[in-house]
RNA sequence: GGAGGGGUGACCGAGCGGCCGAAGGUGCUCGCCUGCUAAGCGAGUAGGGGGUUACCACCUCCUCGAGGGUUCAAAUCCCUCCCCCUCCGCCA
């Protein structure tokens, strides 16, 4: 949710949001419902105010004499409650436009859309000679993915991982929780499926529901990251300075519509509807939550990097930002088969837009204020064993890299001879 | 699935339709006192929205799980929902 106050005072926050290419129509009628909401909000709370009076007036009347100052209660009650109605149509009005105004992109967010997002740096180098098969082929071939069935079973979009890929799967999960255990992070296992409002307060409604399945009847949806569930971690409460930031590692399946994706990454598993996940969420100060991106990002380049993928890292443009977040990088890894740098994590600076919607708040000297939230990928399973699939192709082997060794048990696998 | 009980401030816990934003206790803060500590004594201590204001501050509304309703007036009565607990059944 943006803030409206800032909305209101704050010009370099109005061109936040209008960077995101949003069209003005909204952003001035969300301002002209609030100035509406406050002013009809005072005469309420005068009405109110009177009644409140009047009616502690007649609790200390005498018993004969209240029903005099029934009459005149009343007629106070009916104005009230009209004046109450029109608030609350108004306030209605305002939520429901407000919750489509995006969060203001950071002013050193680049302009622009899908491809304009900001190179910030290229580590590891590409190899030269692409592998002979793409993760498609090669998993295939080595058994480590079905999709015939998958497909027939489930539809397009579905695949299981299987064989030996299963245990580098496990080992790939282990490793990275490890690692992020080890940094503080503490790890979750939540809930996947969640309530509407669950969703909503993450940022996620009412902007992307059509890229999420509903369950029991519409009662529940299936969550597309864990970053939904662990940002309801603290919803509703006020957390103690000293108790910032808290990081969580949550480890989800994560489920996806890929609605208007027809078409696109259909091979293989880059690109499917249910994948495993492990995603890190943290809650921190607002003046912290600058260093707190730049953290999250090294601990993703740390990630990739330990796997020995050659990555690049991308400011992403304001067009390309999605509602909540205000500023997002993501890391690239080099798809061989492709010749280019395809999406595998993202973390992004939500500042106080979904805190604001959960009631998440840190306590400050005078009062408290709403923290900020901050979530990347620890690592995208399914997305990463396609680079693993690429990158450790060797003489139709698959190489296990180092730093799984020890957690999968085993070095390499052969190709089948059957 | 069936039958009951309950959700009150940081925490525990009382609460007759009006004198209840809420007794009491714990915790916390400040002060006093006592070699130190502990104890004791005194005072203070909920959150949020809106408005006024240069500032200190002031005014006002909301909040007793959530949302409706009855009433001049609701923590207190009624309805719906959520959550927790106990018993029975069922499944592991």
């Amino acid at each position: 949710m943006i803030d409206l106050r800032r909305l209101r005072d704050d010009p370099g926050y109005r061109a936040g949001i209008e960077r995101k290419r949003v069209d003005a129509g909204p952003v001035d009628e969300v301002l002209a419902l609030d100035a509406e909401t406050r002013t009809q909000r005072t005469v309420v709370e005068e009405l109110r105010s009177q009644q409140k009076v009047i009616s502690k007036e007649i609790g200390k009347a005498a018993p004969e004499q209240r029903d005099a100052r029934k009459g005149e209660a009343s007629a106070l009650k009916d104005r009230l409650k009209s004046a109450e109605d029109e608030l609350t149509a108004l306030e209605a009005r305002l939520r429901e436009v407000a919750l489509r105004i995006p969060n203001p992109a950071d002013p050193d967010v680049p302009e622009g859309g899908e491809n304009d997002g900001e190179v910030v740096r290229v580590v590891g180098e590409p190899p030269v000679v692409a592998p002979p098969l793409d993760h498609a082929a090669f998993a295939d071939a080595m058994g480590f993915v079905e999709s015939v069935h998958a497909v027939e079973m489930s539809g397009s979009r579905f695949a299981s991982v299987m064989g030996q890929a299963v245990i580098v799967e496990l080992a790939l999960v282990r490793w990275v929780i490890d690692r992020l255990v080890g940094k503080g992070f503490v790890p979750v296992v939540p809930p996947v499926m969640v309530r509407e409002q669950a969703m909503e307060e993450a940022g996620f409604f009412p902007t992307d529901r059509s890229q999420v399945y509903e369950v029991d009847g519409g009662e529940l949806f299936l969550v597309g990251t864990a970053e939904v569930p662990l940002s309801s971690l603290h919803r509703g409460e006020r957390l103690d300075a000293e108790s910032l930031p808290r990081r969580y590692a949550g480890i989800s399946t994560c489920f996806r519509r890929e609605a208007g994706t027809y078409g696109k990454d259909t091979a293989g598993i880059f690109r499917v509807h249910q994948f495993d996940k492990i995603e890190m969420f943290s809650f921190c100060a607002p003046d912290a939550s600058d260093a707190e991106h730049e953290y999250i990002l090294a601990v993703e380049e740390e990630i990739i990097g330990g796997l020995g993928l050659p990555y690049r890292v991308v400011k992403i443009a304001t067009g390309d930002l999605g509602a909540a977040a205000a500023k997002k990088y993501d890391i690239e890894v080099w798809l061989p088969s492709e010749g280019r740098y395809r999406e595998a994590t993202s973390c992004s600076n939500y500042r106080d837009f979904s805190a604001r919607r959960l009631e998440t708040r840190v306590k400050m000297d005078k009062g408290s204020e709403y923290l900020h939230t901050l979530n990347g990928t620890g690592c995208a399973i399914g997305r990463t064993l396609v680079y693993l699939f690429e990158h450790y192709q060797e003489n139709g082997a698959f190489v296990v890299p180092d730093a799984l060794r020890a957690l999968a048990g085993f070095d390499r696998v052969q190709a089948p001879t059957a």
